[in-house]
DNA sequence: AAAATAAAACGATATATATCAAAATAAATA
DNA sequence: TATTTATTTTGATATATATCGTTTTATTTT
């Protein structure tokens, strides 16, 4: 039992709902910082694929991976990173109220789970809040249609470089930082072999595109690298 | 200027926007028989990607092909065949208002054009439609991560499997079926080139999965063909 | 109907990348 | 610290699929 369900995670945890109707983010942390929390351990699952969508997550401290899991083929492909705060649902949302994503602590981890009436609540009754979802799903759909283009076109050193600059430009806000991630996450991430990633990888650092040690990377030429991702 | 704007569309052609609060399929079709549509040849384009997205597409007779362009590298991707009666937007909507899909008249095709902000109006205004619109964009990030996960795991045969079982399952409901298509549109379905998908679709004739001619095909061996589907 | 254009078909070749096996290194556990 | 386990690295090989040039067939245009 205490194997599936993790200790303190969704119960309902006291949140408010009404104060969700106000989605500026400087309010969210307002209301997260009144609230008890559930911790989450690096490499803890908090989503998994197929388990039913009782809560929707309200991420507020640590990282998390989200990625697809193929049950027949053990597949996997790393959407993102996600960091506080944000709302991580999922598409199975009024649809068939399961999950089609995993979501994994990357770090230590501290969530709200917010349950799925409540939260259909806010939706109901708040349209800007409505307008604000349709928004961010489309948001979301754009960056996917990308992500189905790169896949069919892109080859090994185009995705490793999108990989680079994804977590450069949008995760850690610098040219050189440190990752949790291994090996198999960022060729899960690029879509590729784990084998293809290392051997890309080694190859940039050879020509002196990156510098980078297990976890630790260092981005020398972003220029080039830029190119290499727009050319494939 | 008549090579860009279609004679009749994108004019608000008098759609009473309340009457879209009710959002079953028998209302919206009463509704069509009494307003003015555009009509579409074969081949002619309807929404494209990178326009200004001003209006909501609603698809009444005929049928159309809705894709991905990527100007920079020529790929396309066929996401999907629209079929009466549905609502075409697109991501852009609420993001940018831009097109992100393009949009392309398979056969003679009718459609009326919603202006965007009356869209959003009745956003605003139905809960229930706001929640409706939430749960099938859901709906289509559930079939964009399946794509994203046949994209990287599956190959030619599986995939033209898929192409194959789309049309006879989901668009002409029949395992005989006429269709418009070319095959290098089959291959963008699948995201294969062209050369690929003519060599896997003569396979399978070979192996008498299939019978076909350039736009007729009939589907000898369903069983054979979604155990390819599944095995890759 | 003839000419021109576009689409389909086909073989030969190239190549990128997955796959596999085995070694080296790092991390976790006892 | 020693031992086990997991991760990373590396090379060799296989293979699927894209690419290219050419021919054939279909479709459209004049």
């Amino acid at each position: 039992m205490a194997k599936f369900i993790k200790t303190g995670s969704c119960i309902d945890c006291s949140c408010q709902v009404s104060l969700f109707s106000c989605m500026t983010k400087e309010q969210l942390e307002l209301v997260d910082k009144n609230r008890n929390q559930v911790v989450f351990k690096p490499g803890e699952t908090i989503f998994k694929t197929g388990s039913p969508l009782t809560h929707i997550l309200c991420l507020t401290g640590g990282m998390v991976k989200i990625y697809l899991e193929d049950p027949s083929s053990g597949k996997n492909i790393l959407l993102s990173i996600s960091k506080p705060i944000e709302m991580i649902g999922g598409p199975g949302f009024l649809v068939d109220d399961r999950h089609y994503i995993t979501v994994v602590a990357l770090e230590e981890t501290t969530a709200c789970f917010v349950r799925v009436e409540d939260y259909k609540d806010v939706i109901f009754n708040n349209p800007e809040f409505s307008l604000e979802l349709i928004k961010s799903r489309n948001e979301r759909i754009i960056k996917y249609f990308n992500k189905m283009l790169h896949l069919t076109y892109k080859q090994t050193h185009g995705k490793i470089a999108d990989t680079l600059l994804y977590l450069s430009d949008e995760i850690y806000n610098s040219d050189t930082y440190y990752t949790p991630l291994t090996r198999q996450d960022m060729a899960d991430m690029s879509s590729i072999t784990k084998d293809s990633a290392i051997r890309v990888l080694k190859e940039f650092v050879s020509e002196g595109i990156i510098k980078c040690g297990l976890h630790d990377f260092e981005i020398l030429n972003k220029e080039l690298l830029k190119k290499i991702s727009k050319t494939g």
